[in-house]
DNA sequence: TCGATATCGTTATGATCATAACAATATCGG
DNA sequence: CCGATATTGTTATGATCATAACGATATCGA
């Protein structure tokens, strides 16, 4: 096996020198997110679903049917983001579309039936891969890390 | 102003009824690695620079000469993903490229002097938009946020 | 009522992101 | 030395992601 490549570093540059790239947050929240992103990936894989579908999947199973933008902003993506999503979902009749009837701006989106047993297949296994991610941590730390990226995500 | 459109939910589901989305770490980092990302770029913008091409050239400033491989370990990128940051990086002459002389396998990556310039003049900012997206924690629960994220980070 | 303004969904563009398959090079073990 | 194995970088594919510009519809205020 050849040695992985942590040859030395070449003359590390000084003008700056107390800074690190770890001591940035968005740098650990990246890393973090892959990591929990990864983790569920390795569970719901094989369903042939991402982390932003199952979101979708999810909140559309907490709430019922709603806007397409309603939706995008429940599961924090952009208009044209849930668009996207919602197609390949839809592609796969997890869910279904209806223009409401009232505002005819408005895209209803809703689980189709396999929608709804996918999501109750699947939730079990998310709480699981959850319980993965935050394995490192003890029971108080878990509740601590939850308020701080709470306020983080409110700003 | 039209409303918001928050139109009452239709029929919530209940088979599984204490599950909620904003439980799973996945979605709260995501969330959070969003706002983090938006205040990089609300302020690094206007350089053309996005939040993993900023990570890169901090990670070649503070190291110096890498290959191409390690250099993506070190900002958490896959092989591929990294090969197109560098790429984006090298047209705009803020890295060079070079052959290593005994590893025939190995790209070199270093900022040139460009590069090490924007970086100089960037740092201050990164740190300035970090105190901002850790505004909404006081000091202790920040060193508290980054000891719990290190640790879910590593695995 | 009606024009100004806001929201919804779409389109286009460009940048991540992960994965799998591949050739070239390097290293290891016998 | 040399075949098995590992690493590096590339290519291809498909899914996010953010932003800006746009038409259609809805709402507000004078």
């Amino acid at each position: 096996m050849p040695r992985t490549s942590t040859k030395a570093a070449a003359p590390v540059r000084r003008v700056a020198s107390d800074y690190r790239l770890e001591d940035q947050v968005g740098f650990l929240l990246r890393k973090a997110y892959q990591r929990a992103s990864s983790n569920l990936v390795d569970r719901i894989g094989s369903y042939d679903l991402t982390a932003p579908q199952y979101a979708t999947l999810a909140r559309l199973y907490e709430r019922g049917a709603l806007s397409q933008n309603l939706l995008g902003r429940l599961v924090a993506m952009e208009p044209a983001n849930i668009r996207d999503v919602v197609l390949r979902l839809k592609k796969r009749r997890l869910v279904a579309t209806r223009r409401d009837a009232t505002d005819k701006r408005l895209i209803l989106i809703d689980l189709t039936a396999a929608g709804v047993a996918l999501v109750e297949q699947l939730i079990p296994i998310e709480i699981e891969c959850t319980a993965t991610t935050l394995a490192p941590l003890k029971a108080d730390q878990r509740r601590l890390l939850y308020e701080l990226l709470g306020r983080l995500a409110e700003g």
